[in-house]
DNA sequence: GTGGTCTAGACCACT
DNA sequence: GTGGTCTAGACCACG
């Protein structure tokens, strides 16, 4: 499993993980039945606190997103909750509005926001996800 | 001078207000020696408590993007921080290949996000900024 | 470490601590990486608000002079900004320009002061530093 | 009358002037029965609001130190307040004490702080009390 | 346990 | 009216 924390972002890594796990779960990445992580695992992937991870890991089972097996794991929930690719795409959307609305003020104009897309695209496409915890500003 | 605050974008009201401000101080919608909204205006505007705003102005101008005076309001400061769009820029950057990657995870094609960006490049200049607070999700 | 607060001298209690802060910090007896008591500790010790001391060391924070660590606690910054103790003695002698105008006023003579003075350093040499709240007048 | 205020000093304006006014009293530099600029001329003088020195009139009236007499002006009281001297007095050695507690905390030795404070007395002297506002810092 | 965000409200300082 | 200080207390995020 992929994820990404960035502290500079501002964004609660709490959030931040869940986030994403929600986000590949819904998109099929993770898939049913998968097995994540561990905590400990995953606390030392991306040096965070086994504690933070344990929040995460209950609030996404409390979502009906995950399910902890006793002694064996942490799973992809069978049945996964219905619509979560849509309520995904739509969070998506309010993202790229926020995106677009922050260009506009800093004088992005349409074609520059195109070519850095495209542009991530690619790189990301080249190089994928990374694993470790990556400081990025 | 228009902000919009999103709660359920899981960013603090405290960082969503002061990021605002900084990109439009950054950007020139704000100029040097304009008087922003007194702390309680711009609260009952957001409907947030004042003391919320009163922390934005206080941490702003220990940054020097503004200026306080005693009984006459806020202003932005004569002399800002230089390379202050730079800066902006670098975040918004940041801001794009997260989007990006949260992109290609839902399985969101280079072509579906560039009409999603038109879209909303076209419909925020329609209908230009709104002042109040407005709940997204 | 030790602070002290007077109520009665008219000074926001939120400047009276952070200025000794910031003169212990100039002179070496707060040290880079030391740990400085917590929110809620500082808080108890000196009877005021906790509200109160967060802000404190926010402010402190915004100026370089601490670090404040999620969940570890508050320390003072590595790197701390220069010209500190140059800064600090300026201040010091328009404290005790402050001084020597009031005793002129009030007809207190050179030599009173001096042996004023004096007798100052001896018993605080003698009692050092208390660290409860202490209401003077 | 003189009174100099020292907007980076932290004290409330409105307490430096009262402390100011209230010390002269003390000390028989201003004498009972003695007309004190009115409120709009000390407010002129001292480039602040003219509702601040207002303020601390109405203060200093309720003290009993000053006398308010409609369409004449502000007087020091006949009936000064006893003891005024030994309680500014005692106030004085409370603003001494904090100075050798600062002059200790900053490595300044007594012998450093008896040179400055005859400087201070020396120079005083020889260029006696402006009353223009000066900002210090 | 640590720090951080946010609300609510009182009272002060200043124009 | 403006900003500033301070209290009180709830709840969140992190180790």
């Amino acid at each position: 499993m992929f994820v990404r924390i960035e502290p500079s972002s501002g964004i609660p890594i709490i959030r931040q993980i869940a986030d994403q796990i929600r986000t590949q779960c819904a998109s099929n990445v993770l898939k049913p039945g998968d097995r994540i992580p561990s905590v400990r695992e995953l606390a030392a992937q991306l040096a965070v606190n086994p504690n933070t991870i344990l929040h995460v890991y209950e609030r996404l089972t409390l979502e009906g997103i995950l399910e902890r097996r006793h002694g064996e794991g942490t799973f992809v929930a069978q049945a996964l909750p219905s619509n979560q690719l849509a309520q995904q795409k739509e969070l998506f959307e309010a993202d790229a509005r926020r995106l677009v609305e922050k260009a506009r003020t800093l004088g992005i104009t349409p074609d520059e926001l195109h070519n850095m897309i495209d542009t991530l695209f690619q790189s990301q496409a080249r190089q994928p996800r990374p694993t470790r915890k990556e400081t990025i500003r």
